[in-house]
DNA sequence: CTGTTAGCGCGTTCAC
DNA sequence: GTGAACGCGCTAACAG
């Protein structure tokens, strides 16, 4: 017996289904000595409750919302999370957070189909993936709404996603404007594994401000590598041993930025004395760290994200469209003019 | 109607309920006018298929595995959430996350009586929540199986901390074996809001080292406050303001330890230079923050407890107990000896 | 106190 | 191609 019933529990401790019931949800009184039976049959059989079927009967009806994105390591996609989190528990409509997250590229279609015809969520937030025509087309037929935190959209609706290139150039300009002229990019390789360009779009604002400030490009100060502190200390490393090695450097994330400044001072040099970083994201973290980067709002993205599905899910006539907040510069103390 | 279901929409069509099924799962051939209308029918009503329904109906017992936690800010407790999800993903038996975070401490409990009676989850991993001995009982009796990630539970199986006392003699030793003297501890206040006791812990481990050097206490050395850099922050600016200010501080936690460093350097001092800072956890930034501290395998952790309840929820009967590494001192750029 | 039965909403055979 | 009936596993209301 794979799954034992409550009428096999019953029939094995020769009594009906509603006592065993009952003994389950130990609800009115039963004699001690049936109940030790039950409990015994039970645990003979290990007897597991189904939680749909009493769902089912109790009309107990709680909605799942699934989050899924690549991983949670970098505090970037937490920060996405929690702003989520908060959204529903601000709601407070019983609905449930699943967590999904996309340990393998490869493996991302498998568990989207998964997800969706096992029917376990009502809604989606997809969180910096690439979402195939056929999946999007899964989800609405499956009547499963969804909403992208993902450059991968930029005309859609229900897409949420700063301008990365305004950031891009706004994260050079603020290095250019101080006097620096070798200025390097370290980002992901784009676009990345899981089909996201929001570095190639960071890179393009990098590439506009360079060529607004008529700064001819040098394909040495591109360091491209997969997303992480590691990652870009290693590729700051061979920066550091170019002929001329930039004097400032626009890091796609805050976290990257940490990579970037760690492996500076491991080469015996300061920041920003020696070489300025700016960051991307504003990161928590980033303001006790005194990163100069640009802010995005990413709680916030999580929460109006969240808010936007839970529109759809509740009232699905009256989506009404919320602002993000716009991109900002936010000075630190990791860049300085140029000596 | 709040809720129509199929044969709701099987009447508004003008059809049978097997029929609205089929369009629902668009399998065998509807002839396309029928199809319009159950289409529209569906539309009028605003009907949605109930999950639960489905998933009996189907057969898909898909098992739920709620995390719960006070909150996902601090990278220590993220750490532990990846590790879940890393065991789960390994183990890939179709368990989802259903991730909890307590806003208020006041309403843990409601959560935790709502998660328990609608049966939403077939077993739950506490992380750094105390659990009332009611809150034990009730779930024993619903049949849901725990894992406590905190320290509240020293003498239990289903529990996975490390020796908090031990570990705080570990990182105020260190700074003692560096010839400070004035060495403060930075840590939350206890119990804190959660009833958690954790900081406790560390703490007993620093009197104690404090008292094998025979060094007198000091009670001005101890600033405890709520959880998180901001509040590090404050308090270190005002052990900066003390007439003998400390040499050394040790921080429970790695981010309580960046905001004491940002304080110190805020006040015109260096680290390690003028003062050494010791953190607790070590996260993985601190890697890259140069950070001495205390590891102690968080991500570790967490896979152990999803294991556990693996174990639990698969084959109750044999539980492989497992071992968690023990804490161990790593130094990097951010102590060093007293001058 | 306890056994029996009728749903919960949907998928899925069957006959038509 | 389509409708009717049964069953998924459990709860709850009803008799006994």
């Amino acid at each position: 017996m794979p799954n034992p019933t409550i009428y096999d529990v019953a029939k094995a401790a020769g009594v009906g289904v509603g006592t065993v019931s009952r003994v389950l949800n130990n609800s009115t009184r039963v004699s001690p000595e049936t109940q030790e039976k039950v409990l015994n049959a039970i645990r003979e059989l290990g007897f597991r409750r189904s939680k749909v079927a009493r769902q089912l009967s109790t009309g107990t009806q709680h909605r799942n919302i699934g989050a899924i994105m690549p991983y949670i390591t970098p505090p970037s996609f937490v920060e996405r999370l929690r702003g989520m989190q908060m959204a529903l528990n601000h709601q407070d409509n019983h609905f449930n957070l699943i967590l999904y997250t996309v340990s393998d590229p490869d493996r991302q279609h498998e568990q989207m189909l998964a997800i969706i015809d096992q029917s376990t969520v009502d809604g989606l937030l997809i969180t910096t993936l690439n979402v195939s025509d056929e999946q999007r087309d899964l989800l609405t037929q499956a009547g499963i709404p969804f909403v992208l935190l993902s450059d991968v959209c930029a005309d859609e609706a229900n897409c949420i996603s700063p301008d990365n290139i305004y950031g891009g150039t706004l994260a050079t300009e603020h290095l250019l404007k101080l006097g620096h002229r070798c200025v390097a990019y370290v980002g992901d390789e784009f676009p990345n594994s899981y089909g996201v360009p929001t570095s190639e779009l960071r890179y393009k604002g990098y590439l506009s401000a360079l060529e607004e400030y008529g700064i001819p490009f040098n394909s040495d100060y591109v360091a491209l590598g997969e997303h992480g502190e590691e990652t870009a200390y290693k590729l700051t490393l061979r920066l550091l041993e170019l002929a001329e090695p930039p004097t400032g450097i626009f890091a796609m994330s805050d976290i990257q930025a940490v990579g970037c400044i760690q492996a500076i001072r491991e080469a015996g040099l300061r920041v920003p004395e020696d070489i300025s970083v700016i960051g991307f994201d504003d990161v928590q973290l980033s303001r006790y760290l005194g990163l100069t980067t640009i802010r995005q709002h990413l709680e916030q993205s999580g929460y109006l994200g969240m808010q936007i599905l839970l529109d759809m899910l509740i009232t699905p006539d009256h989506v009404v469209s919320r602002q993000l907040p716009s991109l900002e510069l936010v000075v630190r103390g990791t860049t300085q003019p140029l000596r």
